[in-house]
DNA sequence: AAATGGTTTAACCAAATGGTTAACAAAGAT
DNA sequence: ATCTTTGTTAACCATTTGGTTAAACCATTT
């Protein structure tokens, strides 16, 4: 049997990963957990409490990911070959992550702040300098490192933040989206090292 | 003098834009637009209506970049690079709205579909028989149209549906993001071309 | 100047919403 | 066995929120 307290969390993250903050509804909350509203109180303090403890389980799943990125050994073509293919099967498993993220960022500027000085905001130093470096050697194409990781994140990502508009405009169903998707985890990467690659 | 119905369209659009239409509050536009809060429902029924008229506003701007490139006469690589500086310089001045409008489709299902068989929605399909007929052509390498396309919205967009997001794992200032994107409108067309021409 | 019609305001209302309370049950601890 | 802590519930509360109403305002017409 599952504690009560994980099935609130549980039950809160689909809650606010469907409706985002402002949207969903403690009582909500409290029916799909098929528990008391007063138990939400019991448990966490308040509906930002509450929210934050979502949020930060969101964003400990996805940390892994870009840390990988940032402070692995690996080589930089391997790194992004890895990356793309890991966070796209990552992201199918936990379709609304990136999406939430994203849209609490967004709205809740006070929020951002603090969280972005928070000690697991993964670091992506390491990377720029490993980039920076093999630009200094020649071994890749003098690029801006930022631009760079900014692409492996727009390519990787953007279809699971804007889904709704990605299926709709493509006029494609979930099966070929997903199917599309599939297809990324190897032609992102190629794109991405083509670019770079002298 | 701007008529009261613009000057709550105004205050609407801004409020909206913050704080999507869940988090968004009638009251705060009424002060925004410095009227009453009876003259929001004298101009437009309800909350629904004011955030329909927002949003279609919202996309009414940005579906003539879509169509664009769906639907002009030109070469594909001119397309591309034409798009990608025209969408950047766009958005720039219109920071908001593909957040906005990726938020609103992905937290209300039922609009979306609503709105996606609407007709103002762009087809894509032109571009896609453009590109199939230069892959059949030779003119082009072999890759699926609709990545294409997901690449071309994803390396536009993205930067801008995450603001928040990317300035706090780039580190980064206003400024910088601004520095970054207008090295951009060329960087990306650049990346996809050599992504797809042989 | 009286009537007309659109515009604006202050006050009000019902429902929704986040949160609390007090009683009660279950489970350990002494 | 009894006391104490922890977990759970139903009823309740204060505030917020979207929305309404009726009266006042004001420009134009008659």
């Amino acid at each position: 049997m599952i504690s009560t307290e994980e099935q609130i969390l549980v039950a809160a993250k689909n809650v606010f990963h469907r409706s985002g903050y402002a949207g969903a509804r403690m009582q909500e909350i409290a029916d799909e957990a098929a528990i008391n509203k007063a138990m939400l109180h019991y448990y966490y303090k308040n509906k930002q409490q509450l929210f934050r403890a979502v949020f930060m389980q969101a964003f400990g799943k996805l940390a892994p990911q870009l840390n990988a990125i940032f402070s692995g050994t690996e080589g930089i073509f391997e790194k992004i070959r890895w990356f793309t293919a890991d966070y796209i099967d990552f992201v199918v498993e936990n379709p609304y992550l990136p999406s939430f993220i994203i849209q609490e960022l967004n709205n809740n500027p006070d929020f951002a702040v603090e969280f972005m000085s928070h000690d697991g905001k993964p670091n992506p130093q390491p990377f720029i300098d490993q980039l920076n470096k093999e630009i200094a050697a020649g071994t890749i194409r003098q690029i801006n490192p930022k631009q760079v990781l900014l692409n492996i994140f727009a390519l990787s990502a953007f279809p699971f933040v804007a889904p709704v508009m990605v299926k709709g405009l493509l006029n494609i169903s979930e099966e070929e989206f997903e199917a599309l998707m599939e297809e990324r985890k190897t032609l992102i990467a190629d794109q991405i090292i083509d670019s770079i690659k002298i």
